[in-house]
DNA sequence: GCGTATGTAGTTTTT
DNA sequence: CTACATACGC
């Protein structure tokens, strides 16, 4: 019914015809299967813009969830973008800010004080170690890690501690560290990212009038990267949408509203913390959904990239079925490098960047990806050296970093002193004669008088009790001084009285801290200074369930105008979080709002920002990018696919999809390089060339290894080899196979002996050899000489064995 | 209570 | 190897 009106839209030209189906779908649910670089956000927002636009929605109709605040705001810029539109009246965010949002706004509903803060991976290990020593557990048994993992795993699965069956004793415990810590952090008034989830999502399973209330409000809800979305967050979707056991009690007065899923089965890489792929299809039959669109057409990669992704996730069972294609043409040949050593892979890689850009291609558009981040090291020496600007991700981000975190510790407590995390934190930072014994008597007291540290201080006695004193006395003073003061002004005065500043002044590394400090302040200046911060913050009427509206006329486009007006208002972003309260018209102060920012945006972590540097990262978090030129290291059995990933089931299939992210990254140019030694803790490990090679279409490769008489017989391995024996040390995985004899064997004139009997057999460290049963493989480790010679050769199909030369039959290939 | 020495464990990560 | 945590001595 919309078509003919829409069919002229500028909003919908140059879409494709997929493209243009999606876009255009009637209000049903549906699922989009949207391969790598096929115009997936484009899709989304286009669909928005177009509902928007075609009046069968108001902005406050629209809830649409992303994961990272990353796509988030490139949404919504898009979006703003292509029509003159209100943003703020939607709901675009990710899960979690949408939650907290959420929880901000029925506050008392959910059981929370209104200027709860909310804790990070960080906050939340330091917890519950803060627990496990209150309560005595055996950190042995019970390692802080892991309860953290056990903790937000439950969370994730939407189980509180009574939903946890405990079958054996040690279940039994961890279920019971898992109450006490939800107990703890009630108590405190802090949450973390799970409980942000949980806490929402049972809101609204236990309140009717919430639920319909917001059932009622979202007509379309869209989820991107739905792949990724775990247990509870689908569950919050289905309650959300009026789908299963939380129905609309009256199903006429609140007709369903569309949900449209938009996601890649091939591209989910986060299986490890709790996503299920499953959802995608548990979507399509609790929804009874009808409408599939695939998006297969690529507007990214030239051919051979595409092919090369295309043929190795063919390998991959239980697939939705897609396959990539574009007009391109086939382009370069992916190129593949095989190196002696990571070093000598660094030089290569090096090598090349140098000359791609002295082609005249920019340095932002080179990006090196590799499995795990210990990877990094060697590269980035490498482009060091030959002063090649570069950029690492991943790593510590801005709010994580250790003064930024202290600095926040005191921000927080000003607004709530019984938050114990920060209370821990800032109490002996900088140093003021509060030691570990002090702290001990203080969590003594307020543990028996179930308070929190901050309220125990008056009760501690003796010299510990007066510095403790002195401290809490400096809090209320700050507290107090504070309480008239912009945000500016308030970090400003923290970080003079609370010592940070001159401690930092006095310690010699001291600077880069001091500088991120002030770039706090900066940080809090243009948070407060965002668009439309200066609007005026009216009291709002209140509607039934107690929830803020605001008239639509207010602050509403053309576009969205004499739309349904039956909706609230509240942003994710500083303005709406000031929205005053719903009862007593007070505004959540600009300070609790900063701290919020804080914690679910951790902040970029680049200093080296907007120069032109080669881009480092891992494949996990290339996810989404794209670059002309992409270089991906290491591709190795053990190292990509990971030796860990190889446990479980679907490891396999999931490192499969991580190589697949990773080669549609690449828009022009794709090169995969793999080394036979490489270093790794500290020790060198004997990498064989990733089956992933295997599954590569053979035409779209092109070999650029150069091909030097004795390449494979390298130094590099021969030397390590000597180094690692002298050091008397084996690697783990040499002992176990080879126990005992080993030990013997590694000692004395052994040692020596291995390169003189080494001549006598033929064989030298990374030999490639042939056995009768085992096929070929690549010679690891020669032992003893004689009768007793040994070698541990690799055989790709066989894994690592131990051979005696004297019977084994062995070919030098 | 604070600074240095030893020990140990080491995929991927956003919120 | 190297980052981090705990343990010890001052």
């Amino acid at each position: 019914m919309f078509q003919d009106e829409s069919s002229n839209s500028p909003l919908l030209q140059n879409l494709n015809p997929e493209q243009l189906a999606a876009v255009t779908l009637p209000a049903t649910h549906a699922l989009i299967l949207a391969g790598a670089g096929s115009g997936k956000t484009r899709v989304l927002t286009t669909r928005i813009a177009w509902l928007l636009q075609t009046g069968q929605v108001s902005p406050g109709g629209i809830l649409a969830v992303t994961f990272t605040n990353k796509a988030a705001k490139e949404m919504l810029t898009r979006l703003t973008s292509m029509l003159p539109v209100n943003a703020r009246g939607m709901w675009i965010g990710t899960f979690h800010g949408l939650c907290n949002r959420f929880l901000r706004a029925h506050y008392k509903m959910a059981n929370l004080p209104q200027s709860f803060q909310i804790l990070d991976t960080q906050d939340q290990l330091s917890a519950i170690k803060r627990l496990c020593k209150q309560f005595n557990i055996d950190d042995e048994r019970f390692p802080p890690k892991q309860l953290m993992w056990f903790i937000a795993a439950c969370k994730e699965d939407g189980q509180r501690a009574k939903d946890v069956p405990a079958r054996d004793e040690e279940a039994r415990k961890k279920v019971e560290i898992y109450a006490l810590y939800e107990d703890q952090c009630q108590r405190e008034g802090v949450v973390d990212f799970g409980e942000l989830m949980l806490r929402s999502y049972e809101l609204l399973r236990d309140n009717i009038s919430v639920r319909e209330h917001y059932q009622r409000r979202f007509r379309h809800i869209l989820i991107d990267e739905f792949q990724d979305t775990n247990k509870l967050q689908y569950a919050w979707i289905k309650m959300l949408a009026g789908q299963g056991p939380h129905a609309p009690s009256d199903a006429a007065a609140i007709p369903g509203g569309s949900v449209i899923a938009v996601g890649d089965d091939d591209q989910s890489i986060y299986a490890f913390r709790g996503a299920r792929v499953g959802n995608m299809a548990d979507f399509v039959r609790e929804f009874s959904v009808t409408h599939q669109i695939k998006l297969e057409r690529n507007y990214r990669s030239f051919g051979n990239i595409l092919d090369s992704a295309n043929q190795l996730i063919s390998h991959n069972t239980n697939r939705l079925g897609k396959n990539l294609s574009t007009d391109a043409g086939p382009g370069e040949p992916v190129r593949v490098y095989e190196s002696v050593s990571d070093f000598a892979e660094a030089q290569w890689f090096v090598d090349e960047v140098k000359q791609l850009v002295a082609d005249g291609t920019s340095r932002k558009e080179i990006a090196l990806l590799y499995r795990s981040n210990a990877q990094s090291r060697v590269m980035e020496t490498a482009l060091f050296n030959a002063s090649v600007p570069y950029r690492v991700y991943g790593g510590l981000r801005f709010f994580e970093r250790a003064e930024i975190k202290h600095a926040l510790a005191y921000l927080r407590l000003l607004e709530n002193p019984n938050d114990d995390t920060s209370f821990m934190r800032a109490v002996n930072f900088p140093p003021r004669g509060i030691g570990a014994r002090s702290i001990e008597q203080l969590q003594d007291m307020a543990r028996s008088s179930g308070c929190s540290l901050h309220d125990g201080v008056s009760a501690v006695s003796g010299k510990a009790g007066t510095n403790l004193r002195a401290f809490v006395a400096k809090l209320d003073v700050l507290r107090e001084q504070t309480s008239a003061m912009s945000l500016r002004e308030i970090i400003e005065l923290v970080l003079t009285h609370s010592g940070l500043t001159e401690h930092y002044k006095l310690e010699k590394e001291g600077q880069d801290r001091l500088e991120n400090l002030s770039e706090l302040v900066n940080a809090a200046e243009s948070f407060v200074s965002q668009e439309g911060f200066g609007r005026d913050v009216v009291a709002l009427p209140v509607d039934e369930l107690g929830n803020s509206m605001r008239s639509p006329n207010l602050n509403q486009s053309p576009a969205s105008q004499g739309l349904d007006a039956n909706f609230e208002i509240l942003d994710e972003t500083l303005p709406e979080l000031l929205a005053p309260d719903s009862e007593t018209g007070e505004t959540l102060s600009p300070l609790v709002a900063f701290l919020t920012h804080a914690a679910l945006e951790s902040g970029d972590n680049q200093a080296q920002a907007g120069q032109d540097a080669v881009q480092l990262m891992t494949v996990h978090s290339s996810k989404g990018l794209e670059f002309d030129c992409v270089f991906i290291t290491g591709i190795e059995e053990g190292l990509f696919p990971h030796e860990n990933a190889m446990n479980d089931a679907g490891g396999l299939e999931e490192e499969r999809r991580l190589m697949y992210v990773a080669i549609t990254r690449a828009r022009k140019r794709l090169y995969l390089s793999h080394s036979q030694t490489r270093m790794l803790h500290g020790q060198t490990r004997y990498n064989l060339k990733s089956r992933f090679f295997l599954e590569l279409p053979e035409s779209a490769l092109k070999w650029i290894t150069p091909k030097n008489p004795g390449f494979s017989s390298g130094l590099g391995a021969s030397s390590s080899w000597e180094k690692h024996s002298a050091s008397g040390k084996r690697s783990d995985w040499a002992s176990s196979v080879f126990s005992g004899r080993a030990e013997q064997a590694d000692q004395g004139p052994a040692a020596a002996s291995q390169r003189s009997a080494a001549a006598a057999h033929g064989l030298r460290n990374g030999t490639q050899v042939f056995h009768a049963k085992f096929g070929e493989g690549k010679v690891l480790m020669l032992e003893g000489s004689g009768d007793d010679a040994r070698a541990q050769i690799n055989f790709p199909r066989h894994g690592v064995k131990w051979l005696a030369l004297s019977v084994a039959k062995l070919t030098i290939v």
